[in-house]
DNA sequence: TCTTGACATTGACGTTACGTCAAGTTGTAG
DNA sequence: CTACAACTTGACGTAACGTCAATGTCAAGA
């Protein structure tokens, strides 16, 4: 009774928009068996199988990757702890690409006032070996004052679109002190991921383009929110700066 | 003289933050060669190949890929076309993304409420395989009226979002027509493709998922902004409205 | 019965930008 | 002479399939 109304593949293409190849590709990886084989091998589908089909599909559309899915299948009651991670990822992902915008548009200007794209002089001046020799103690004044210098060396929209941005963060980061989330749990972890995501975009920075950046500059800053007043204010005042400080640490200390 | 100053593959990765690795691929894909090989067939840069990946370097945070990357190297006048596509490329990625955080975030919280993630409910009374017997003339009705059944389902700040960015592109497109682009141009095209990708991403919609929708269900939504004046005033009235025609009907008839 | 489609199957390579071994070579310090 | 560091060239793995290629099955027409 449950192999009732068997479906070819073609058919399970049709009603679902997908090709035949991505159906076998499924059931090779074991998302999605064929409900059945017959004498040559011809893959036939169940209503039961379609239901699941159903919920593969919706669950791609959220962005999540199939291994993920197939897991969420397995144990669904991990359902909501998948999804905030995944969710967690997907803002990542549009704060980079945020960046790449904002940044594409600002070469693009520059490109049409003439100016070159080979653009040394924003960097002319700063050494990378330096930070090589530096102590790890004394990044945080030496990031604050390069930081500051390419602050300056900006368009304005740029500057408007990373003020954007960050103001985001710092929002998202204010909502999480005011909660009472703790920074040692995974949301704070998350909103720690995103701070060193914005701070790996800044060109001159340690770490830049890598995605990783040094735990030392990583923790370096963030006992400057707690030091500055200028910055702590940003982030809620001393309590606010401390719970960001105490997230990074602990973020810092248990990654990788 | 070209060839003074010599550094190591080690000595450049170091400078750069990147792996041997990496640079032995650039070399690999011909985008950045080594300047010489001893005898040994050890890698040596000089410092015009430094120069050149340094462009490299900022292109790549631009998110352009490298046989762009490299194209732009060969033919400097082409960067500003190579960029501004680029940068229609990044918007669409993050209108993509935006949608699956809305969606995401609705799953979530109706997860949190006790619902199943089948939700079979929200296409239920919905037959996919009614729209392979229409006729395409007739698309432009139905769709509506589904689009209509889909959006009366939605949570409200998943309506939100979806209105925020869709507001997004009506904005763009009437810029574009007020500021005298052709419905043939490039620029124009590149708001169909993004308005194709909003609506793929309707589910229910046929098309939906596959990023394809089929050019029979676009024209007709695209003559419907034409048609009912609750369209065409968004899309900056019947002037608008028609240059959006226009622009949808060069794009799905250009475009493979 | 033989042939010809139509549709299915299982490989297997290509895509993007490298990470990660593995095995071999060269130069140098002890 | 040897151990070791630093380099080299393969070659596989990654995500989610698209796209052939070679082969197999089944039914209808000559």
């Amino acid at each position: 009774m449950s192999k009732r109304n068997l479906h070819s593949i073609q058919e399970v293409a049709a009603e679902t928009g997908l090709t035949s190849r991505t159906l076998r590709h499924y059931d090779a990886i074991g998302l999605l068996p064929a409900t059945e084989l017959n004498h040559a091998q011809v893959r036939y589908y169940d209503d039961q199988a379609l239901l699941r089909l159903q919920t593969i599909l919706v669950m791609r559309e959220l962005g999540l990757p199939l291994d993920e899915i197939a897991q969420m299948l397995q144990s669904p009651q991990s359902e909501i702890d998948v999804l905030e991670t995944h969710l967690n990822r997907l803002r990542t992902k549009v704060d980079q690409l945020s960046q790449m915008i904002s940044s594409s548009e600002t070469t693009i200007s520059n490109l049409k006032k003439g100016k070159s794209i080979k653009m040394s002089e924003m960097f002319e001046g700063f050494d990378h070996t330096k930070y090589q020799d530096e102590v790890e103690q004394r990044w945080g004044k030496k990031a604050y004052a390069d930081s500051d210098k390419w602050w300056r060396s900006m368009s304005a929209e740029e500057r408007e679109s990373w003020k954007q941005r960050q103001n985001q963060l710092i929002a998202d980061w204010r909502e999480a002190a005011e909660a009472g989330i703790k920074p040692d749990s995974p949301e704070a972890s998350a909103l720690a991921a995103r701070q060193e995501a914005w701070l790996g975009s800044i060109p001159g920075a340690p770490g830049f383009g890598s995605g990783k950046v040094p735990a030392a500059y990583l923790l370096g800053l963030a006992e400057m929110y707690v030091a500055d007043p200028r910055f702590g204010a940003n982030y809620g005042g001393l309590v606010g700066a401390t719970f960001v400080k105490d997230a990074i640490t602990f973020y810092v200390s248990n990654r990788k």
